[in-house]
DNA sequence: TTTTAATATTCCTTTACGAGAATATTCCTC
DNA sequence: GAGGAATATTCTCGTAAAGGAATATTAAAA
């Protein structure tokens, strides 16, 4: 369960949203990221630091740079959760009224 | 975008979290769920404030007590956004090699 | 209509965290 | 090996937000 709680930690910061939205198009430098946000680069290394340790992000290293590239096992994850409220949706249209029966 | 921000943060907290979790099994008043998550009834009703502004979940009163009932919009909303992320998944196994040949 | 139960709200304190600026680190190039 | 790019880390500060305690509100019941 926690890891489903880092990953929504992660995301719910609207730069780190920003960076992963960016990352869909494809593999960024974090010069890259903080030019397209038009953020300072130690915040993008900041925020790319809490992707990373959620493993939302993956860091490969080219000479200088450092190239981040989105993870699919949290999304996936994640969705997996989501896909776990769906029996709910259709199974409980009445059990409010169950539940007000039950407390007379 | 902001729907989603907003759910991500409201789902982030891990009390609010928990209390998606029990509200998952049926509706529960104010009472039951700081008795169940052993919190104090005013920080149970601040999350349910939360989670409640953003559409999270539903009250309905019923004379002294609210019965609080989870709301299946954001998290719908939510999974059709991961869903989004699926064709990339699949899509981007060399994506990486292509942005290193494109920067020599 | 006073009392009591259930819940919401407010105020205060504390903590978590993001931004800014400066500095450290790493690695290439000359 | 000195200098410069790209990135990471550290420090401080400001602010949002969570917890605690007290109080307000609402509705039932006596």
């Amino acid at each position: 369960m926690g890891e489903k709680l880092t990953t929504l930690h992660a995301l719910a910061e609207p730069n780190r949203f920003h960076i992963v939205e960016l990352l869909r198009v494809g593999p960024l430098t974090v010069g890259e990221i903080a030019d397209s946000l038009k953020l300072r680069q130690p915040q993008v290394s900041k925020h790319l630091r809490v992707l990373s340790d959620s493993g939302l992000v993956e860091v490969q290293p080219i000479a200088n740079r450092r190239i981040y590239k989105l993870q699919s096992q949290p999304f996936l994850e994640l969705e997996e959760w989501l896909d776990t409220f769906r029996s709910i949706w259709e199974d409980r249209f009445d059990r409010l009224d169950d539940y007000l029966k039950e407390m007379k």
